[in-house]
DNA sequence: CGGGTTTGACCTGCGC
DNA sequence: GCGCAGGTCAAACCCG
């Protein structure tokens, strides 16, 4: 990533905070400025951290439990594609960093103390037509995923997402992105992105109620779904919020230029081209040295599923896997 | 013209 | 009941 591109990044980071006028804390900012996170830090998950985290904060390693839940939210592709960004060549990262621990923590606190409520069970659930809408508003609260990623995780997820919001978050110099799925008008699901206040280079996603749809099959079969736009910026007004990236590249976004995802809005089967987009893409990370660093802390670290050449000899032998999930 | 982002306003739930 | 914070809406605008 560019010189030029952390700036645009900071900057819009910092206008977020003076924009939000929410309560940073500027001491910790200033070090984040002076600390640029690595784009290209492999994407992670901290299983333990997730495991142990209530419901809140499911993540794809509790399978057993999150089975149902997950797959609608991610194509077949979601827990490999994210390993494959990460580990593909057999490189296994712990990823969460000591700070965001203690900002997944800390939330634990906050949810504790708060009343114990029933997913099944909601207060709203049985009221009149317009609480209905209510009602399924805090249902989709209750089924939530939450995923730690690195920055070049964002656009790992397939599904096509249209931006409907954003808030400041109290706490977090950086805003919350709220996007909602243009796949389908009517579809319900929701996904959330924000940066994470103590580690800057980790994104957290919160993916909220299900796909009313399946996946659109390819790319060139969703009109529109492929054109790559700039954002609309209103007259007199400045973007005020970090590259907001997910599945959209975004040509703002000078970071995201030159690197092949495997994944566009609306791609979501496996094909040839997403096969090979990987492949270079693992070859750029290769390339560029970017793969894993070592001297991350491994503890607690359980890989869900490493790929390596041992597995995958060959892109077939990969793509046939990943078929058969 | 369709589909995207931005952003202020509004709505809702929750804690005090 | 009030205020805060999070979530959503919708108008304005942009781009191909």
């Amino acid at each position: 990533m560019s010189s030029e591109s952390v700036r645009m990044e900071e900057s819009w980071d910092l206008q977020a905070v003076v924009r939000s006028g929410c309560s940073a804390n500027y001491q910790e900012f200033a070090n984040i400025m002076n600390n640029p996170p690595s784009l290209f830090a492999p994407l992670s998950f901290d299983q333990n951290e997730l495991l142990n985290s209530q419901e809140t904060y499911e993540t794809p390693t509790d399978l057993d439990e999150l089975d149902g839940l997950y797959r609608p939210f991610y194509p077949v592709l979601h827990q490999t594609l994210n390993s494959s960004q990460n580990n593909i060549l057999g490189t296994c990262t712990n990823t969460t960093s000591m700070s965001v621990r203690k900002e997944v923590k800390e939330r634990q606190k906050v949810q504790k103390k708060k009343p114990p409520s029933e997913p099944a069970t909601c207060p709203n659930s049985s009221i009149d037509a317009t609480g209905a809408a209510k009602s399924k508003r805090r249902e989709n609260q209750h089924k939530r995923v939450v995923q730690h990623v690195k920055e070049d995780g964002l656009s790992s997820d397939m599904w096509a997402w249209r931006k409907y919001g954003q808030k400041p978050i109290k706490g977090s110099p950086y805003p919350r992105s709220y996007y909602r799925c243009s796949s389908l008008k009517g579809c319900l699901a929701r996904k959330q992105v924000e940066r994470s206040s103590t580690d800057p280079s980790i994104f957290i996603i919160t993916y909220t109620a299900e796909h009313s749809h399946a996946h659109p099959t390819r790319r060139s079969s969703l009109a529109g779904s492929t054109r790559i736009k700039r954002a609309a910026i209103p007259k007199g007004t400045t973007p005020s919020i970090e590259p907001t990236m997910p599945t959209i590249k975004d040509q703002r976004s000078p970071n995201f230029d030159g690197l092949i995802s495997p994944t566009t809005p609306s791609m979501t089967s496996i094909d040839d081209e997403f096969v090979q987009n990987l492949s270079i893409k693992n070859e750029e990370l290769l390339d560029q040295g970017q793969i894993l660093e070592e001297n991350e802390s491994t503890e607690n670290f359980v890989p869900d599923i490493v790929f390596s050449d041992d597995l995958f000899p060959t892109l077939e032998d990969l793509e046939g896997f990943l078929l058969d999930q």
